[in-house]
RNA sequence: GCUCAAGUGGUGGAAUUGGUAGACACGUUGGAUUCAAAAUCCAAUGUCGCGAGACGUGCGGGUUCGAUUCCCGCCUUGAGUACCA
């Protein structure tokens, strides 16, 4: 019997499904405490996929192969697991196909999603499916709705430091005003009292109350794409253009939904404490959240009535302040500008605005300026402060203006000389003559008034309180976090239960959810520029029937217009982890039962690109429903992973490219001559070779007008000096490589995409013979190989069907973890996997020892001879346990192969040891430990087997071989029982005659012995 | 510029509180088996050297009996980034 994976394969596939092995037990919806039987919850979960055209590459799997390994693992140790996946289903790519073809963004995504099904069963996983969700689902959607009305009437107490319904809000406001609230909200509120307040319009007090609710419709300014209709996100923006495309972007102003994350920058920041995640993660949440103290300055203007605030983190250097620096872009630039620096100023301005933000981040050594003519007064001495501004200085953060103070900060000493601006001492002891000194320890301040002879952190507690009492400052503690948008002008997205009543938004009653999608005829952006919901015909809300009508039924008495954005793909994503604990429910997102039982996510795994997107919205909209006890969660993701991405190994071929040596020009050569990765140094001799082949193919058509070119091109008026040939590598696909890295060139000349472009083409080998069409002449074309990013357009896409098709699923699981380490990028090298295949043959192989190949397996006793297999068995029990806490996935293959190795060498039949060696096995290969399983005679899947129990006492060894050293080199090993005392082991080292010999008589100052580990002999 | 990672054979990688560097695999070479191939099995494989041996974990220092591991300074590569005032 020979190990036939794709039968084993499919018929454990169709029996996890049959039998429903992997779903997962939930409590009770309507008793309390979760039922005893029910066993402790664990909840693993993946980064649920977009469901691209594409279809799944080999990168794609790995995380959901670790995170499978860990979720078996956990069934075996007797969890009851939650390992769920699903599909976040909205997404631009089916609308950009959409546009294209006409065909609806939902048969697509269906059509997609069918595909990715099919691709992550056949590797085996243990999802449990009757939990799938798809956010572009309007059962799904209807919550994600909830959720954003829940938000709309909600408002964020500072003082209690969470969010509460927005009624309370109304209640506060007609009892005592808005004076005594303190609320996270828009900048702009005025003052009101109660009286005030309940005199107010309906219209005026819904005005008020957007500019505290949680998510409120905001003046923002966006990336705007007329091309595409939408707004860009800034990553989506490469070189002044759309990523996608290419099209042209805009900055412009539009009313948009905004969510008040920055209301929970504070606990955003504060929560990373208490979750495990990679420090490098939890850092770059940190950067994005970007806390820092200080102060809000305010400077007059002279001879202005206009004022600069600014926010320093240092504002005990306000004495060192010799300018002021505005980003160009600040709005008060071309109100104080004086007319004789005008035209310097728009110049600079139009130079600076070319310059795109990374630029002007990444150059430090172009300093850059204009003097506005301007100046402001110091708050304290009243001088006069010349205004600059400079690029250097950001328009989005904080203030967009810079106190300069050029003795504490590297920027702005640089500005300073650069401009001749004096740079004032006001460092005690310090020289400032070279470079700025900006730290804030071992400081004290001079030349500063009444701050003279204070340290950095008593300066700064009174000159806040000075600013106080002048009314031109105060402490402030400022966050880089901004306010998220939350429209999006596409159509394949969530539409929000929003209708408009005079402009001002209304939501729609939570029982009529969901809001469906409207049908449209094309999914482009209107002629008048509105989104493509604007298109629909019946897209109206009717509050008298509580349905959505014909848009020509709008009367704005009744029936009211509907909301024409749609939500942004991360409205799906930010609690869809709630949703697969009760996926199926329809009274609410998800019982309170299963929500108690299953709390938060135990083990997640993703890739690091989430690290501010998705990874901070989720914590924030979990923030938030905790808040208003719709969840007992303060953070999502308790622990979390990423994988590294899988890079692709590229293969290349050697086109030979003649070109004019002195115009570099290219010369036309009309058919391809490619050189071997071991010849490819040597152009020149090689095209000669081919050019003088004349005599012994003089009958071949095409070589006769390969000689013909060159001697075209060395003679038709060319210098033949002036030619020289260089080489092109061509990307080649990798299906076309064996192991060896020789190329398939009969199987690259019949490739039905890229075939065309080789069928002429003359391959040069190895060892610098012709190889004509394909003809075995027992020569090998070697090819060039270089890691890249995996991409369809660099033909190094591995698909994982065509691995399953010929090297099993559980071969490619195994793989993927063999490749190193989880976290880290690697690269794929299909060649490799004959390693871990070549294991699972041997594995099979020791467990059928029979005649012919047929099952054995013993299952008497414990015989004697059962130490080594028991040792074996034992090390491996344990190594594995290790590595599966440890997430170290490619370490325990290697220990498998080990293991089977020393079996295998010991010949080892027993039951003993061969059935927990399955258990061990079967998370990461799951098919063939079930095969074996059900053939030792189980009827039940492996896949609850209880986890072996590793026991040391067969692990325990009577003698050590010692690395005996000299001067820290070991020179040789020496056996020693374990039980031998130290002064023994000296003993016995020093009288060795090996120890004699590496001495040559010298007497040894200094013998380190360690027990156990190893002796080393100084001197 | 800043932040965070990472540099070990031809290749992927291992060495988990400082203790035999290169486990396990791929590839390569040689051999067995076969009419032949595939598959399988055996052996060798860090570099230099016939050898004894010497040298070797990006580079330069340091701590230590002993450093891939700890410390200082550099270099290179990758990822993120909004000069965070």
């Amino acid at each position: 019997m020979t190990y036939n994976f794709n039968e084993i394969e499919a018929k454990w596939q169709k029996y996890w499904k049959d039998h429903k092995t992997f779903q997962a037990k939930n409590p009770d919806t309507k008793n309390s405490p979760p039922s005893e039987g029910l066993g402790e919850a664990y909840y693993v979960l993946d980064m649920f996929p977009y469901p691209s055209g594409a279809g799944l590459h080999v990168g794609h799997p790995l995380g959901y192969i670790a995170s499978d390994i860990y979720a078996r693992y956990k069934r075996h140790k007797g969890f009851n697991v939650l390992h769920p996946q699903g599909y976040d289903s909205f997404g631009l790519p089916a609308e950009q196909y959409a546009i294209q073809t006409g065909q609806h963004p939902a048969v697509t995504t269906e059509e997609n999603i069918k595909t990715y099904r099919r691709q992550l069963d056949q590797i085996g996983f243990s999802f449990d499916w009757s939990r799938e969700v798809r956010t572009s689902d309007p059962s799904y959607y209807k919550w994600t709705q909830w959720i954003f009305i829940q938000l709309f009437e909600s408002w964020y107490c500072r003082h209690a430091d969470k969010a509460f319904p927005i009624s309370e809000l109304v209640e506060v406001f007609s009892k005592e005003g808005n004076q005594a609230v303190e609320a996270v909200c828009d900048d702009n509120v005025e003052a009101f009292s109660s009286s005030e307040w309940n005199a107010f319009s309906p219209e005026k007090q819904q005005e008020i109350l957007l500019k505290y609710r949680l998510t409120y419709l905001a003046e923002t300014e966006v990336n705007w794409c007329p091309a595409l209709g939408t707004v860009l996100a800034n990553d989506e923006i490469v070189n002044g253009v759309s990523e996608r495309g290419g099209h042209s972007v805009v900055r412009k102003k539009m009313t948009q939904w905004s969510m008040r994350i920055s209301a929970y920058a504070e606990r955003l920041l504060q929560g990373l404490n208490d979750i495990d995640w990679t420090e490098s993660l939890k850092e770059s949440q940190r950067n994005w959240i970007g806390k820092s103290i200080g102060a809000q300055v305010e400077f007059n203007i002279q001879n202005s009535e206009f004022k600069i605030p600014v926010f320093t983190t240092r504002p005990d250097t306000i004495f060192g302040v010799s300018f002021m620096t505005l980003a160009p872009e600040h709005e008060l630039v071309e109100k104080i500008v004086t007319d004789d620096q005008k035209s310097e100023i728009e110049a600079y301005i139009k130079t600076t605005a070319k310059r795109s933000e990374r630029d002007r981040m990444s150059d430090v050594k172009t300093i850059t300026g204009a003097f506005t003519g301007a100046y402001a007064e110091h708050p304290f001495s009243k001088e006069p402060i010349p205004i600059w501004i400079g690029d250097y200085v950001l328009a989005g953060y904080g203030t967009g203006a810079v106190m300069s103070v050029p003795c504490g900060d590297q920027r702005d000493y640089d500005f300073a000389k650069h401009f001749n601006i004096p740079i004032p001492n006001i460092f005690e002891g310090i020289d400032v003559s070279e470079e700025a000194y900006a730290s804030k320890d071992n400081v004290v301040i001079a030349n500063s008034d009444f701050l003279n002879g204070l340290p950095y952190k008593e300066a700064t507690k009174k000159v806040i309180s000075e600013l106080e009492k002048l009314g031109q400052g105060e402490g402030k503690i400022n966050y880089r976090l901004r306010d998220a948008v939350f429209s999006r002008q596409r159509y394949w997205g969530e539409p929000f239960p929003v209708y408009y009543v005079n402009g001002m938004p209304q939501m729609i009653d939570k029982k009529y959810l969901p809001i469906r999608l409207p049908e449209v005829e094309k999914y482009l952006p209107t002629e008048t520029g509105e989104p493509p919901l604007g298109r629909a015909d019946v897209w109206a809300w009717d509050t008298l029937k509580g349905e959505v009508v014909k848009n020509e039924d709008i009367d704005h008495v009744n029936v009211f217009p509907l909301e024409l954005n749609t939500m942004p793909g991360w409205a799906g994503s930010s609690w869809y982890f709630f949703r697969y604990m009760d996926a199926q429910n329809d009274e609410v997102f998800a019982s309170e039962e299963a929500l108690e039982y299953w709390k938060d996510v135990d083990l997640y795994i993703g890739g690091s690109e989430h690290a501010t997107g998705h990874l901070l919205y989720s914590r924030f909209w979990v923030k938030f429903m905790k808040d208003r006890g719709f969840v007992n969660i303060e953070e999502p993701f308790k622990k979390l992973i990423n994988q590294g991405m899988i890079l692709g190994t590229s293969a290349f071929v050697y086109r030979v490219t003649p070109f004019s040596k002195s115009t570099q020009e290219v010369l036309d050569f009309p058919f391809g001559l490619y050189l071997s990765e071991g010849v490819k140094n040597d152009i020149e001799s090689h095209v000669i070779e081919v050019g003088s082949m004349n005599r012994k193919l003089e009958d071949n058509s095409f070589y006769q007008t390969v000689i013909m070119k060159i001697q075209d091109l060395k003679s038709s008026g060319f210098d033949s000096q002036d030619l020289s040939f260089g080489l092109v590598p061509i990307h080649v696909k990798v299906q076309y490589v064996n192991a060896s890295d020789e190329l398939d060139i009969q199987g690259l000349k019949n490739d039905n995409e890229f075939g065309e472009d080789f069928k002429d083409g003359i391959f040069i080998g190895e060892s610098g013979k012709v190889l004509s069409f394909g003809e075995d002449l027992g020569e090998a074309f070697k090819v060039g190989r270089e890691v890249e990013k995996m991409s369809k357009s660099k033909l190094n896409v591995v698909n994982p069907d065509a691995i399953c098709e010929q090297y099993g699923a559980d071969s490619l699981r195994m793989y993927e973890m063999f490749l190193g380490p989880l976290e880290q990028a690697k690269p794929w090298n299909t060649a490799g996997i004959s390693g871990v295949n070549g294991f699972l043959k041997k594995l099979w192989k020791l467990y059928h020892q029979g005649e012919n190949g047929s099952f054995y397996v013993n299952s008497s006793p414990p015989s004697e001879g059962l130490g080594e297999a028991l040792k074996t068995l034992h090390k491996t029990i344990k190594k594995v346990e290790e590595d599966i806490e440890s997430f170290s996935f490619n370490t325990s293959v290697s220990t498998f192969m080990i293991a089977v190795n020393e079996l295998t060498a010991q010949k080892c039949t027993s039951k003993e040891i061969l059935e927990p060696l399955l258990i061990l096995l079967s998370p990461y290969a799951p098919h063939i430990s079930e095969e074996l399983w059900n053939q030792l005679g189980h009827n039940e899947s492996i896949s609850t087997a209880a986890f072996p129990e590793f026991d040391a006492k067969h692990l325990v060894e009577s003698s050590k071989k010692y690395p005996i050293s000299f001067n820290g080199k070991v020179k040789f090993t020496l056996e020693l029982p374990t039980d031998m005392s130290k002064d023994d082991i000296e003993k016995a080292v020093m009288a060795h005659e090996k120890t004699i010999a590496q001495l040559e008589g010298r007497t040894p100052k200094k013998v380190i012995v360690v027990p156990g580990k190893i002796v080393n002999i100084v001197g």
